[in-house]
DNA sequence: TTTTCTCTCCCCCGAAATGGTGAGGGATGG
DNA sequence: CCATCCCTCACCATTTCGGGGGAGAGAAAA
C-alpha cells in the first residue's frame, strides 16, 4: 500500500467510525504513518469539559492533568493567541515555569520539537492537534514543510469526528431572539447603559426593559450580564 | 499546465503576495479554476471591522452592506453556530426574511447552491469562505464531495494571508487577565452576583470588586457587562 | 535590586439596574 | 381565523453596581 493510500485508508476508517475509541486508534496509526514520536489531539469545550487522545505516556498525561498544566503550558497559551499552526520553537519559552515545564515534558518522552495546530469552533471551543518528535532543527523543518497541509487537514478531520461524539453538543437550543431583543442585547453588550440603549433605539427605557427581560427569559439567564454572555456564546448576537 | 499545477501556482503567488489586492486577484483566478459562479472570502473581527473580497457583483455587495444583511443572512447566522463547512441546503431557510433574502440574492446572480467554510481565530475573529454556483443538487453534491478538502485548505491560506494584511491587528491586543480576574469574570458571566462570586471564591466582596474593575480597565470596558462581553468574544473566558 | 504585577482587605454614597405585574395594537403562521 | 408572538408604554420598592479613595505582602521579571 502506497503512502497516500495508507493515509487515505486511515482517514476513511476514521470517517466511518462509530465510537470514540476510533480516534485513539487512528491517532496511533497516523503517528506511525508519519514516523513521529507523538501525535496528540485535545480539546476544551465550552463548559470546561476536556477530551484528549494521543500517544503521550500515561504518566505524563496524569501529571499534566494533576498539575493543571493546561493553564500554563506555553503551547496551549501560545496557540490560544494565534490562528496559524505554530512550531514550538516560535513560542515563548522564557520564564521559569515554562522552562521547568519543558524539561519535565522531555523527561517524560515528549519530543524536543513540536508543531501544533489550533482549531476553533463556536462557543469558545478550542482544540489543539500536535505532533512532536525528537530530532534536530533541520530535520524538523523539512518534516513540517513537507507535511504542513496534510496535518492541517487531519487536524480538521479529527476535530470534526471528536465533535460528533461529544455528548453535550446541542442540548440547550435557545429560542432565537426577536430583532428588537437582538438590538437591545447587542447595544448592552457593547457597554451602553439602559438609558443610552433606549435613546439609540428611540424607545422608552421601560420598553427597553421589556426586551431585556424577555431576552433573559428566553435565554434562561439569571441577570442581564448572564443573558449577554449566553447570547454571545450562542452566536445570537455579535460584537 | 495541469489542474493541480495551476492551483499550486495560484496559491504560491498568493503566499508571496505583498498587497491586499492580491487576494482579490487570487480569488478570481480560483473561481475560474474551480469553474464556479462565485467565490467569496469575508471576515469580521471582534471590534466590528470587516474585510471581504470576492466575485459578487458590486450591486449585491452594496445592497448587502446597506441592508446590514450580515446580521440576518442565514449563511452567516448558520455558520457562526457551526464548526464544519456547510452546504447552504442544510441551513435554515424557513422564515419570511430568509426566503426574501434568498430570492434577492439569486436575482443578484448569487447561485442557488453554496458551500461555506467557517474559520475562526483568536480574539473572536470569524471568517467565511464561500463558493456558490447555479446548478442542480446532484451536480453540486458531486462538486463539493470532490473539492471539499481543497476548499478547506484554500480557505485557510486565504485567512492566513488576510490576517497578515489586516491593519488593525495588534493595536487592541487586550492584556491577558490574571487568574483571579478570569475566575471573577467567568463566574459573573454565568450569572452570579458579586456577593455570590465573592463567596464562591472565598474572598471579600471588596476584593472581588478590585478584580472586576481591574479586568474592566484591562479590557477597556465601560462596565461589567461590557467587560464580560469583551472577555468572551476574545476568548479570554469561556462559559 | 528595583520595579512591576498580583492578591487581599477596607471605607462611603449616589446612581443604576432589577423584578413583578399589567395592557393594548399589530404582524405572522398554522 | 385564532393562537402566538412582537412592539410599545407604565409604576413600584429593593438590590446591586459604580466610582472615589488607600494599603500591605509576596512573587516574578527586568
Amino acid at each position: 500500500m502506497g503512502m497516500m493510500q495508507r493515509r487515505e485508508h486511515i482517514l476513511e476508517e476514521l470517517e466511518h467510525a462509530q465510537e470514540l475509541d476510533a480516534l485513539q486508534i487512528a491517532i496511533e496509526e497516523l503517528r506511525d504513518h508519519f514516523g513521529v514520536d507523538h501525535m496528540v489531539y485535545h480539546w476544551v469545550s465550552a463548559n470546561g469539559d476536556q477530551y484528549g487522545c494521543g500517544t503521550y505516556s500515561d504518566a505524563w498525561r496524569d501529571r499534566y492533568i494533576e498539575q493543571d498544566y493546561i493553564r500554563t503550558d506555553p503551547v496551549i497559551v501560545g496557540c490560544f493567541q494565534r490562528f496559524h499552526p505554530v512550531d514550538w520553537k516560535r513560542l515563548d519559552w522564557s520564564g521559569k515555569a515554562a522552562r521547568a515545564f519543558q524539561r519535565e515534558a522531555i523527561t517524560h518522552g515528549v519530543g524536543n520539537q513540536g508543531f501544533s495546530i489550533p482549531i476553533r469552533g463556536p462557543n469558545g471551543q478550542f482544540a489543539l492537534f500536535t505532533v512532536s518528535h525528537h530530532c534536530d532543527d533541520d530535520t524538523w523543518a523539512t518534516f513540517t514543510d513537507a507535511n504542513r497541509r496534510d496535518l492541517i487537514l487531519i487536524a480538521h478531520e479529527f476535530n470534526q469526528k471528536a465533535l460528533e461524539f461529544e455528548p453535550g453538543r446541542a442540548p440547550e437550543q435557545a429560542r432565537a431572539l426577536s430583532p428588537r431583543e437582538v438590538d437591545a442585547m447587542t447595544l448592552i453588550a457593547i457597554g451602553y447603559s439602559r438609558a443610552q440603549v433606549a435613546e439609540t433605539l428611540s424607545i422608552s427605557e421601560h420598553t427597553l426593559r421589556v426586551y431585556i427581560e424577555s431576552a433573559r427569559f428566553k435565554l434562561g439567564a439569571l441577570n442581564t450580564t448572564h443573558a449577554v454572555a449566553k447570547a454571545l456564546s450562542r452566536g445570537l448576537i455579535v460584537i
